[in-house]
RNA sequence: GUGGGUGUAGCUCAAUGGUAGAGCACUGGUCUGUGGCUCCAGCGGUUGAGGGUUCGAGUCCCUUCACUCACCCCA
């Protein structure tokens, strides 16, 4: 049994929970298509070079987090770690003809990064993102916002915090790079390890350094807002005062800043908590440079990312568990099975939830069974039914029992059970 | 990749170094054709694995594996 064990991160969703999953994906079905989002379903398996441009040769997630393989033919294939990459690249080898802009998309399904697992964090995870393309207007921004919290409000989910920020453009990027590496740069020896080579590969990640030694120095940090070029800046203010005019509350965080290297202006992470150490729920913003990065021409776009897991522990019972049976069916010796197996099959097609007990179980066993599937009803078929040409039929919560007779039992037992859920 | 914690029945957990147990679940009976509740019985284990100390190890020591939390990273 042992050897064949499921791998390290890799979980089933089994049934009593997947009847969840199933319920929160129906509400973001209906959800994002009020939102004008169409469903994308792109490949799991991607090339390599694409992760590799978009996401950034020095994030962690290509450093050292992707599962890469050599394909047949010797090429270099990768798992994918998330998704807008893949939408973008089939944006622009299949839809970026059709000139109705901005292309709306959205998504669902798993992702593969090599981490150490640990609570809320998985080698195979999902996500539920959309991405917005070929629009720059702050509405797009306000929308997508929008979108999260209708959704998040729909679920029933409770305590989460809107945090907010502007990362800048190529445009303004570079000065404020430079003016945090100078400050940095004094600094530089009581940083910690991390932080040490993130200041040539990455500095703006040290400003979402979680230790101590390094807060102390980036609480005093310039933040990117300070250095805002104008249309970052009116593009910032528009998103907020967007966003106030909904109602939808919010939070500015100076230093939060973004993993993925093709993040530009706004930036925004949803975070609860309830989760321990991973609290982001959900996570985007613009990447105004990707599509001109993977070879399109330039496009602006902002998306998100929903992480599922995550989302799961935080969504309340629904009264979608466990779906109970409509109707038991329980033959008593031979005659009864042969009689109740066709029957059963006709029910079915009717798409009633039914089940049939053992023909050579006793009566009791059966009910037995009945009761813990969840049946409403019984129909109990035994020699003294077969006898007078009647069946039992008999309501679990009740215990009424009613005859039916052989000739009208499809139509009957419907009227009686109904298509309730 | 680095730390900490935990591994005993299907599940949740007991057992001062001295015969491996309970509750729940499951099967059956109580009730010979009527479920849930009660009571009774039955089923169920190489104590994660391997080695060592000891008259004797679930318990102490070493190794290893798995799970888990945190760092890291991110959804």
């Amino acid at each position: 049994m042992k050897e064949f064990s499921s791998l390290k991160g890799f979980k089933d969703l089994l049934p009593g929970e997947s009847e969840r999953w199933e319920w929160v994906e129906s509400i973001a079905r209906t959800t994002f298509r009020a939102f004008g989002f169409s469903l994308i379903r792109t490949p799991i398996l991607e090339r390599t070079a694409l992760f590799t441009r978009s996401i950034g040769e020095t994030s962690d997630i290509v450093e050292k987090e992707m599962y890469t393989f050599k394909d047949w033919n010797g090429g270099n294939i990768t798992l994918r770690p998330e998704g807008t990459a893949s939408v973008v690249r089939a944006y622009l080898e299949k839809t970026s003809h059709t000139p109705i802009l901005p292309a709306k998309f959205y998504y669902s399904g798993p992702m593969f990064r090599h981490e150490r697992p640990q609570a809320g964090r998985l080698r195979q995870f999902h996500q539920l993102g959309a991405e917005i393309i070929g629009e720059i207007d702050p509405r797009q921004d306000v929308e997508l916002l929008s979108l999260l919290h209708t959704f998040f409000k729909r679920l029933g989910v409770e305590g989460l915090t809107l945090e907010l920020n502007s990362l800048g453009c190529p445009v303004c990027r570079p000065a404020y790079r430079t003016s945090l590496k100078t400050y940095l740069e004094e600094h530089l020896p009581t940083l910690c390890e991390d932080c040490q080579r993130r200041f040539m590969a990455n500095p703006l990640r040290i400003l979402d350094c979680k230790k101590k030694e390094c807060r102390v120095i980036t609480k005093k940090a310039p933040p990117p807002l300070d250095y805002l070029c104008q249309e970052c800046s009116d593009h910032f203010k528009s998103v907020q005062k967007g966003l106030r005019k909904l109602n939808i509350s919010f939070v500015i965080r100076p230093h939060l800043v973004r993993g993925l290297d093709y993040y530009t202006k706004t930036a925004f992470e949803i975070t609860t908590t309830a989760l321990g150490a991973q609290n982001a729920v959900a996570a985007g913003g613009r990447y105004d440079g990707l599509v001109a990065a993977l070879g399109g021409p330039a496009t602006p776009a902002i998306g998100f990312a929903i992480g599922m897991e995550r989302l799961m522990q935080l969504v309340p019972p629904s009264p979608f568990q466990n779906l109970p049976l409509h109707l038991f069916l329980i033959p008593l010796g031979k005659m009864a099975g042969e009689y109740l197996f066709p029957v059963l099959y006709a029910l079915r097609r009717k798409e009633l939830r039914c089940e049939m007990g053992k023909e050579n179980a006793s009566l009791k066993s059966q009910m037995k069974r009945a009761d813990r599937l969840g049946a409403r009803f019984v129909l109990i078929v035994g020699e003294d039914e077969i006898d007078r040409g009647t069946t039992v039929l008999r309501d679990m919560a009740t215990k009424e029992q009613i005859n039916i007779e052989f000739t009208e039992l499809t139509e009957t037992i419907l009227s009686n059970v109904g298509l309730r859920d």
